[in-house]
DNA sequence: GTCTATAACTCGATAGAC
DNA sequence: GTCTATCGAGTTATAGAC
């Protein structure tokens, strides 16, 4: 799992796998028949532990939902920081990389996209009082992940948490501008951290 | 440059490109030392050929510079739709596939995100007598990319038009609501194609 | 400058002993 | 189930003839 979000399918050799798991490769193709099985299982798993373990801990800590949505952006924002902005999405990694190629990864991503989405736009439809009746709640939720994926690509291409920001505050702007008049407005900055 | 775009750049084996280019390996190595010299030279033609091949077609056909902007993200839907959601921006697939290892990689793909937001910057700054005064251009530049960046890995995730077009919706409203309020809005569907 | 042949290596995967 | 040894194909790159 690791490997396959620091370096990408392609380039992780089985070799390193084995020899950072200290497994031999007759145990491992014991249980996954090839490489591909491995990348499925731990789609799969990313699939298991996105709420637990991504998001249920975020939306503790919050009592907004508005608030908890931006709380979950944040925690990726935290992963460029932590990484100097080489790690990104383990899973839009993983799309790019090879859902032409193999339709099984294909599928694997947009069902983690599925819930990534379906997670927010629960979010958003708690926040439904706030928001114009005009809103398209999924609509909206796609959009935050297509922001949040797209300031992902342009702060590891920059190497830079910029360009990152500059989407996160074009999206807090955008919502603001969804809320109805006497709903409080997204706070800029981390005044609502 | 069209295989590294269609399989990305590890997965474009030196063999095939010989094969399809109708060379023989010590050709291709006395020009390019090595294959990464190869997709820098790449890199450096999609510097050189974006405007003049990408942009300045569409440009001509609008006179609007809204109409502009978003005729240019038409452009990728329509290599979207041609290749049935398979082929996306050939710099942000090189960005995230190799953006981390080799930085003359990255500064390439920087500047050419940087000619990108710079011709659309460009757009805008004309545009800006029918944006509301508090409108930074560049930032707004910036969140074209990532959103079509983002809404292209969504499209080639499900293999659909779909969230690529909700995506530039959701973009078209918030720049609807960045007009002065006796500016032309942006029209949504194909309306203004 | 371009050719053929191949070196040197890594890849994913397997066979067979234990 | 796990081990060692290795297969065969594919990889990037090079040497040397022309």
């Amino acid at each position: 799992m690791r490997l396959f979000h620091e370096q990408g399918y392609g380039a992780t050799g089985v070799a390193q796998i084995l020899k950072e798991a200290e497994a031999k490769s007759g145990s491992l193709y014991y249980y996954f028949p090839a490489k591909e099985d491995l990348l499925l299982a731990v789609l799969e798993q990313y699939k298991k532990i996105m709420k637990p373990a991504l998001m249920a801990p975020v939306f503790e800590r919050y009592e907004d939902p508005l608030d908890q949505v931006f709380g979950l952006l944040e925690k990726y924002r935290d992963m460029l920081i932590k990484t100097n902005c080489t790690l990104g999405c383990p899973i839009g990694n993983i799309a790019l990389e090879l859902a032409d190629r193999h339709e099984e990864v294909r599928r694997l991503c947009g069902e983690n996209f599925d819930n990534w989405k379906s997670a927010v736009g629960q979010c958003l439809e708690e926040a439904g009082d706030h928001l114009r009746p005009d809103v398209k709640v999924g609509e909206l939720a796609s959009f935050f992940l297509t922001v949040m994926e797209g300031g992902i690509m342009q702060a590891r291409a920059y190497r830079s948490i910029e360009p990152f920001d500059a989407a996160i505050a074009s999206l807090k702007d955008y919502v603001n501008h969804l809320l109805k008049n006497n709903a409080r407005p997204v706070q800029q900055s981390s005044a609502r951290d």
